[in-house]
DNA sequence: CATGAATGAGGTTTCATTCAT
DNA sequence: GATGAATGAAACCTCATTCAT
């Protein structure tokens, strides 16, 4: 992740960093993601973090409080930028099919370019979401992507192409799963089933599996009922 | 739990502590599995288990060797209930729609009484499987119930319900995915959609919807050519 | 407390923060007064004191120099406090009797009114009045007050209604520990003897027994030596 | 403090002392009270302690649970110490007269060995006994105490000696605040009003004057009306 | 006069593990 | 097989103080 990306550009100052406090802040949060990736939040060590950060070890409880309010904007952060990343995608602007496909396809890749995400989310069940309980901001940063989401299947019914009934949440936890348990379990699911899933071939047969099994759910002629029901 | 239940039954023992190595083991055993379910592997602390357990700290020394080796037999035994358990589904009686609408909701179920079967897995990951990498035990108990799976999926094409070309593997990733993700990560789920995902209502629509999305795409009869990929 | 009371009064400050000096500096010393009195030296916090002063941390050192030095400064000021409202008794004016009833009452209801006299003695104590020592200014606040007590006792002894021989010194060590010890140790011994000392009618009951007691003693026309000496 | 009284006498242990449970509490407590003697609970030093008493720091967590517990259990042995003490006076087999003389000479004399029993309860009112609050122990080791002093003033009475209506509790706190504040607070008396209040002398003369004091109070024939209540 | 940012030493507490019996 | 006592490293966090502006 680009570490001062284009730091001291400028000739004022004599090429030091520190008091600079927006960098600080994110030199924190940046190494803090990293450990608590690796780590968990249990296995993370402060003084790690702020030894990658190049910060003295105070300054994360000067502007985070403390190991568990940093996770939680750690968290935040990690939320923030993959809805951020998703709005680009413009789902509204494209045919329902083709929203689907890119949806999908946007999801799995950012998981794959930012395991970081799983493993965060995954630490963060463990504790039963204790820190997110506590923060509002992720709520409302999330209903505006189920309304798109929403959108995206009515307008695809409506064309006559998408089932009928598809609850917007539903579809995206299927389709979150889908992805989320390949890449994020990855290593117990090569350990049981001694294979590597992480090879290039692999990876591109899992991505069109789970795109023929979201949109074979989505526009199968039969009616659910028919097929997954009992007669 | 019932700790020393049928205690100083034989003449051997004059008077003294149980010194039932079996039961002691066991004890420990499921101490741990509680403990590092509720904690992970970093949370759980050795003197908890130990008291848990109602047995001297030494004794998981004494069976265990260290904390990291405990973590792996509670894996394997994990591992070894859930596939056992699988195998008294005896899929390979059904007709194939059946056999998957039964494992389907038998993982379904599983996963609902055995919440720490998620969490244990999920921790296993966050350590990159290092103890399960080291078990030859787990894999072998996973090539048979492949074996039985891709069975009923070339019977269920065989009777022309299926779809052509489905690895076992990558479908049961899938089915495991589905149930897993919403189960395993619902904290976090339920914080930023702000539902309950765990009323009696909802569950019982998320098994209906995972058993459709299985069934839809396996009997969707559009070939998966035609709609996953690009005309 | 009334943060900036009447701020930027004056034309020379443009539009900025008080910088009234005087103020500031009390303001750093009734929020340290406090400090103290509530967690005692070692217990007290600089960024406390700085945050109910209002002001920036930095500011305690460039009044103070250090938070020991600072401490020093609250207990001058306190000790300078209670001797200057002692002074407004004019006990030189009242006959003997009635100026130790004055000084008792006023000492009890002193100990009262401010229970920080007692706990920052009670600090100052514990640290050996390391403080004090370095203060000339407080030595120098207390002759006068010896001098005069001396001279009450001396006109009652005159007066034949006093006992020969009391020191001024020893007396006052004993009225205010009469007082001091129910009032400052209130918390302990409402522990172990399980009574509530500052109830109304308790602490009317109490300075009743301490006027008694020292008047008792100053009265006694037994002369000290037959009953308190063995005979 | 005679640390390791009569330690090692025995041929059996060969000269070592861990593994004798009983000794390192003991060991701990007796650090503990001195390092809470002098620095005061926020000043003390966990490791301070654990060095003094020569063993790890972890035992103090061990036997003790925490700092304030560590605290608590020391103001818990130094009460019972005193308390037991003073039940070796026998103050019932006593003349009513000379069992006051030896309360108070036995108070005097026993903060004057024991200058930890006033810093500590100074620092527990400091902390407005929250420590003490929580010990039933103490409260029942008080009542005894009163009801004797209780006994040795009736008998007083009874044999028109002492003065009537003297709540025993008002007396253990007069008798106990005369000696206390004399000694607890040498250290601002002698800076304060510049004289050794430790030399021989002075302490021999402060001895009389409070027992002059307690005895000239209890045994005033004016009537506590007559003198200590406004004509 | 005043400020927000920064520091390094050291605070209490906890950890997995092992010793002596 | 089993135990209570002991260990040292390291965890998170806080402290009084100072720097750069």
């Amino acid at each position: 992740m680009d570490r001062r990306a284009e730091a001291d550009q400028g000739p004022a100052v004599p090429g030091r960093f520190p008091r600079d406090p927006d960098q600080t802040r994110t030199r924190i949060l940046q190494a803090a993601t990293l450990e608590f990736h690796r780590f968990g939040l249990g296995g993370a060590r402060v003084d790690r973090i702020a030894d990658t950060a190049g910060v003295n070890k105070r300054m994360l409880y000067y502007y985070f409080g403390s190991k568990d309010d940093l996770f939680l904007a750690v968290l935040e952060a990690v939320y923030e930028q993959i809805r951020g990343e998703e709005r680009t995608l413009e789902l509204d602007r494209l045919d329902p099919v083709e929203a689907i496909r890119q949806l999908v396809s946007f999801t799995w890749h950012y998981y794959l370019r930012h395991p970081e995400f799983l493993t965060l989310l995954n630490s963060e069940n463990l504790h039963e979401a204790r820190h997110l309980k506590r923060s509002s901001h992720v709520r409302s940063l999330h209903s505006p992507f189920v309304q798109m989401l929403g959108d995206v299947l009515g307008r695809g019914r409506a064309a006559g192409v998408f089932r009928d009934g598809v609850d917007p949440v539903q579809l995206y936890i299927s389709l979150a799963g889908l992805c989320y348990f390949y890449l994020g379990n990855r290593h117990t699911l090569a350990a049981i089933f001694d294979r590597d899933l992480m090879a290039p071939d692999a990876l591109a047969t899992r991505l069109e599996h789970v795109t023929g099994f979201v949109l074979g759910y989505l526009t199968n002629p039969l009616s659910a009922g028919r097929v997954a029901t009992r007669p």
